[in-house]
DNA sequence: CCCTAATTTGCGAATGATTTGCAAAATCAT
DNA sequence: ATGATTTTGCAAATCATTCGCAAATTAGGG
């Protein structure tokens, strides 16, 4: 039987996550490990990385380097609003969409399957 | 003096693009030009996918591969509405985030600066 | 047209992020 | 503890994208 075991890396690459509240790369949350004198090998932050992307705790964006990196999230459909100062990352809902939808499908003929938003500015604390 | 040449290469890789409408990585783009016998060199379409990109005649996305892909689009902010069955992308104006970003700032206390959107679903001809 | 200066192209090699194969180590249920 | 199963770490392999540079193309004045 196909069983996940949860093991030590795994949690440690997952605090970082839950931690930090912002996008990292694999290569980032590897170097912020190192810096704790926790090793953890990068083969295994992008396994680990895939394994929460898959599981739906963690989404995923390319950043302007091309690196993909991740924040830890909601299960349930939202959207992020990330601050462009501190680079913190906010659950948004998504109620507001709905006026878009109704306005894609009168104007446009497009019935609307999915979305994705990303918001950008600056959050509450940085202001 | 630093001009833009309009070369031939260039416009065969912008033909593609505006002929078909839909996302296209640098590898498809390429791969369609050696069908209709077409020599452009994969560099050549990289560096001209990039040119559009920088002058806004196209916009960039990175598909579930890895591989980033390009349309040619607007040059005002708008938003893209993609079909799910054909991949035809069209482009979608965006008053309705008004009422998003009041809600972001009197909800979370984030100020909006800019964002992304990208819609899926079903376009009125595959309907 | 023809010429020259400036920009592009194409090639192959270099890069850099991500993945993969495999033996050793860790985890889980008994 | 014990054995079956999953995971880890490492180094090597991938794969998209970028770069260097000589040859080819373009722009524009004469």
């Amino acid at each position: 039987m196909r069983t996940t075991y949860a093991t030590k890396p795994r949690e440690q690459v997952s605090a970082v996550l839950r931690r930090e509240k912002r996008y990292l790369s694999a290569a980032e949350i590897h170097a912020i490990l190192r810096k704790s004198r926790t090793n953890v090998s990068l083969s295994t932050v992008y396994r680990t990385l895939d394994l929460l992307a898959g599981k739906g705790e963690a989404s995923a964006r390319v950043d302007e380097r091309g690196e993909t990196t991740f924040v830890v999230c909601d299960q349930s459909h939202h959207h992020h609003a990330v601050c462009n100062t501190c680079g913190k990352v906010e659950d948004v809902s998504c109620e507001a969409i709905e006026t878009v939808a109704h306005a894609l499908r009168s104007h446009h003929g497009f019935k609307l399957a999915d979305h994705e938003m990303e918001f950008f500015g600056t959050c509450g604390a940085c202001r």
